[in-house]
DNA sequence: CTTTGTGCAAAGGCTTTGCATGCTT
DNA sequence: AAGCATGCAAAGCCTTTGCACAAAG
């Protein structure tokens, strides 16, 4: 049993943190990449989506995936939320739903199932997009 | 304007159809494509993709995700529902959560989005697997 | 006969991986 | 100095598409 390893602490991984934490929405890692790119940080595709993985399953990152099974990424703030995103701009606003869980357990349980997970997205358009 | 056209009827279609009917759970294009191979029932892959995706702009087919990105098919009973999903055996259950959309729409409206749409999948274990 | 469906193979797009190099520690 | 991280390019996978042929209406 050896420690817990930390990840190296370089120039592509640190930007990429002070990203997610500046831009609030999911992304795919291809327009994380991009994004990056654009403020003049070079950082390499492939270093987009390890360090996303890593960051996934370190817990500090959050993964959906689009209705086009993609996968989209955004830091996530801690306890169990949903999110509602719009369908023309992309923003996301999370949702707390506090029933829920006890409601889907219940619902489940109804059919025999146990240690219930659930992944729910709403989709809709914000009001800035519906004007 | 034209009458809608009603899909030719063939034997790679029918084919699918039927196993559709007889195979309750979700499984991929390609699941679907081997299953009728097995069958003996011989249909191309892009034939299989090209009927799966014509069956579901017909409503006649339900499509999901899969965490990992895949997009999973199987005929679909009428009316809005959702599913309950084992993570043991991969068994399925519909779910109708009748107070379900109401309530996703009213927990949108607060954030002033409308024109609601959802995706909501449950995964638990099913008693058999938990036995 | 005309139109749509099929099959095959190739192309597309997202994501992962192998390997040599550079940077952290 | 040792080892993980990076970059690039290549490979993998799922899915879509082009085209010629077959089948349905």
């Amino acid at each position: 049993m050896t420690e817990p390893q930390h990840p190296r602490q370089t120039r592509q991984r640190a930007a990429l943190e002070t990203l997610l934490d500046e831009l609030p929405g999911f992304l795919t890692a291809q327009e994380w990449h991009s994004e990056l790119n654009r403020r003049g940080t070079k950082v390499g595709l492939a270093t987009v989506y390890r360090t996303l993985q890593s960051l996934t399953e370190a817990g500090e990152v959050d993964m959906v995936r689009t209705p086009e099974g993609l996968a989209a990424y955004r830091a996530c703030s801690t306890g169990h939320h949903h999110h509602l995103i719009c369908r023309g701009c992309g923003k996301t606003v999370e949702v707390e739903l506090p029933d829920f869980e006890r409601w889907a357990d219940a619902a489940a349980k109804q059919y025999g199932f146990a240690d219930i997970d659930h992944e729910l997205e709403l989709f809709g358009l914000c009001g800035d997009c519906r004007a």
